[in-house]
DNA sequence: CTTGACTATATAGTTACTATATACACTAGG
DNA sequence: CCTAGTGTATATAGTAACTATATAGTCAAG
């Protein structure tokens, strides 16, 4: 863009242009980031118009995560081989903004899917379900650990959530196997976990939940889940069906859309075999 | 996830988990956002393990851009419904977010590939060029404006690009028709224009600048620049061609690279056509 | 010549921390 | 049991990048 500059913009016009406020293109003169071509005697400000390309730039670094600090060095040392090297570094960051918004994009998905399904579950009921595939990043094993280990492991497990990003915005699970079931060591699980609805190659999951599933919903926190257990385990009798290989389980309403822990939700669901008549 | 709640975690600990600064916690506990489980005599400060899945909730809706203020009126007031609308409403603003991203990203690798391109650009050469067609977006015609009507013309043009996001990286250039030209008014554009290299559907686009072209690079402000018409005008003489329907010019080196008005260029291109012998 | 809209500066407030200073507490080694 | 070193606590000040407010000067229209 070129020529035609005669007529100056006063702050408020400029400011109007570059559709910011006007104290901050006070704030700016003052730091001496980026000053009006023209000051009056009476210290009126006066922008010319092509001085709008030399904002726009300041306004995408900024945007792009740089300090007006930074800024302000470049400013006083342009050239094109340092715009360019800052343009390179810019390209990195935000490609890898993006993913990161990508990732964050799909967990508030899956939360909203979740939350939606939870909120047409009746609670009370016991299912009979056929449970599809499912892979499912775990923990190491946590059978018969102390609380300080407990500790350990989860620290450990979000950590490689978070380096691995295999945080979907699945609720964090627990498996028990059925030898902890049977000594009714309902809380002493195996595994934690977490769904991957799109794994990521190259990590070990554990695949295939596939199989026949009795679920229902425990209401309140875990010192009452037994209770739950034992509705569990006669509904099983009363439909001819054993205990499998595994038990899930996981949050449906926790502390996170919950006052009280009276009305957390947990869903558990037992693996059976049907028992040959 | 569930149990084994009996351990619990300094602040330190907890700040360590959760990946921040300690002070941070004192923070949200000061302002009653998130505070620990258990508070001992001597007000040191115990969390318990599966505070932390409140915390990273707080965290993933701060990242989000919800202020600890809103994220506290929240909190005060759960429920599965008020999170899944938050959730709606998140889902909006970040898809939005991704858009803006990804615009930003196509303008960085705009403004990095024709940086690159003008780094190796011999400034002194004049060249005749076949221009490929390019579609270009364009300003109202601004001939033999007054100086106010052109900051008005600016003004709406970069308001536009901003609304129909057609800002691309891309400089915006000036169109001189062949008229002006004759006349000696270099500068009395007829319209603004941007390059638009994947032109979105259902805009008003001036298609195909595709022709030959007589090529050179001023160097300096526009004050002098019709020193550099002359250079070309000759060229075109002694190279047997006449002038065509417009110029174009465009900035390669301006305010945003460049510290000195002396060191801007400005690439010209004459459109041409070969004289019959 | 006055009114209302603008301009200016100076100062304080904002958010979400972060750093610093000071004092108290806990834990492991001698 | 004492002490050194690390941890914890509070209180306060500082930070970036504005944003708001108060006060005063300026300009342009009617």
């Amino acid at each position: 863009m070129n020529k035609k500059n005669v007529k100056y913009l006063t702050t408020g016009e400029f400011a109007k242009l570059c559709k910011v406020n006007k104290q901050t293109l006070f704030y700016y003169d003052q730091i001496g980031l980026f000053s009006p071509e023209h000051k009056n005697e009476k210290g009126y400000r006066y922008y010319s118009i092509r001085q709008i390309e030399l904002f726009f730039v300041i306004d995408l670094l900024k945007d792009l995560g740089m300090s007006l600090n930074a800024i302000q060095q470049y400013m006083q040392n342009k050239s094109p081989e340092r715009f360019l090297s800052i343009m390179y570094q810019k390209k990195e960051e935000i490609m890898k903004k993006r993913q990161e918004i990508e990732t964050k994009e799909k967990i508030i998905d899956t939360k909203i899917a979740l939350m939606e399904e939870a909120l047409h579950l009746d609670l009370h009921q016991i299912m009979l379900e056929q449970l599809p595939e499912a892979t499912l990043y775990l923990s190491r094993n946590i059978e018969n650990i102390t609380d300080e280990e407990f500790v350990e492991v989860v620290s450990d497990f979000v950590n490689e959530l978070d380096i691995l990003q295999l945080d979907t915005g699945y609720p964090i699970g627990g498996i028990t196997k059925r030898e902890q079931v049977l000594k009714g060591e309902f809380t002493n699980y195996s595994y934690l976990y977490i769904e991957q609805p799109n794994p990521k190659e190259g990590y070990p999951y554990f695949k295939s939940v596939k199989g026949e599933f009795l679920s229902g919903y425990h209401i309140g926190d875990e010192s009452t889940i037994h209770k739950t257990y034992k509705r569990l385990f006669s509904e099983m009798d009363r439909l001819n069906l054993t205990l499998g290989e595994y038990v899930f389980e996981e949050y449906i309403y926790d502390t996170v859309v919950m006052n009280r822990k009276e009305h957390y939700v947990t869903k558990i669901m037992i693996q059976v075999n049907q028992l040959e008549s």
